[in-house]
DNA sequence: TTTATTGTATTAGTTACTTAATACAATAAT
DNA sequence: ATTATTGTATTAAGTAACTAATACAATAAA
């Protein structure tokens, strides 16, 4: 896992969007367990207390849940996994299509812009 | 003015971000004059510190410049301008694709969805 | 010349986030 | 039965962002 954090949002935040990135990608799979908070915490170099923050919100949603002291693990709710994976995959077309507009590009201006992008342009 | 602001990242950076776009819209030309520290302030519903931070930081990077007494301008070299908006652009391009690389789309991919998304599916 | 407006600076207080240290109850592992 | 690990909670301290209130020097406007 790539525990790559900054201070430009709070830390919380970043392992929440983290962490579902990885249960949306596999690396974690549906009903498996999770390494512990402390082991976590560890891993992504923060306080158990930072970490505890996130996955208590992680279970708000739904995505995890804890079994008291066998640890927490990851739902079985597949199709609740792939709808997570197609909503956030909606904002970010959404908020990016925003952005660009912002910047002056129509949203063909800028699938336009994408396509030249992705052939290689960085100049 | 937009000043939409949320408490998920510091103001004073969204504040820079939205000046930006402003400047890059149009909406405030090159080489004229911005409102005082203390209108933009209030317009923002921020306090004047914040502002004056936000502030301190554009005129860092070149885009803004004050004098003495007389305000706050806009700097007249247009193309510190398209500049900024092409870096910008590609600023988001580059966040955006990395989010959906993460998120399990190729780029081929991506630009599919994009198109899709376009046509008219908010499913 | 006087006044008002400008950018700028300072000091203090509040809040949210984070870290640190510790503790406890439940239960899996031994 | 004992021990270790689990999630969870609490208290305290530090930090950065933000607000609030105020002040000052420079100068445009009157």
């Amino acid at each position: 896992m790539a525990w790559n954090l900054n201070s430009d949002r709070p830390i919380f935040m970043q392992l929440i969007e983290i962490i579902q990135i990885s249960i949306i990608s596999g690396k974690y799979a549906p009903g498996s367990k999770l390494p512990s908070v402390r082991d976590l915490a560890s891993e992504a170099a923060v306080n158990p207390n930072t970490m505890q923050k996130a996955l208590a919100e992680l279970e708000r949603s739904g995505l995890v849940f804890s079994q008291r002291t066998s640890g927490r693990f990851i739902t079985e709710d597949v199709a609740m996994i792939e709808d997570l994976k197609s909503t956030l995959a909606k904002e970010k077309m959404k908020q990016f299509l925003e952005s660009m507009r912002q910047l002056g590009f129509q949203k063909e201006e800028t699938l336009a812009l994408m396509s030249k992008f992705l052939k290689g342009d960085h100049s």
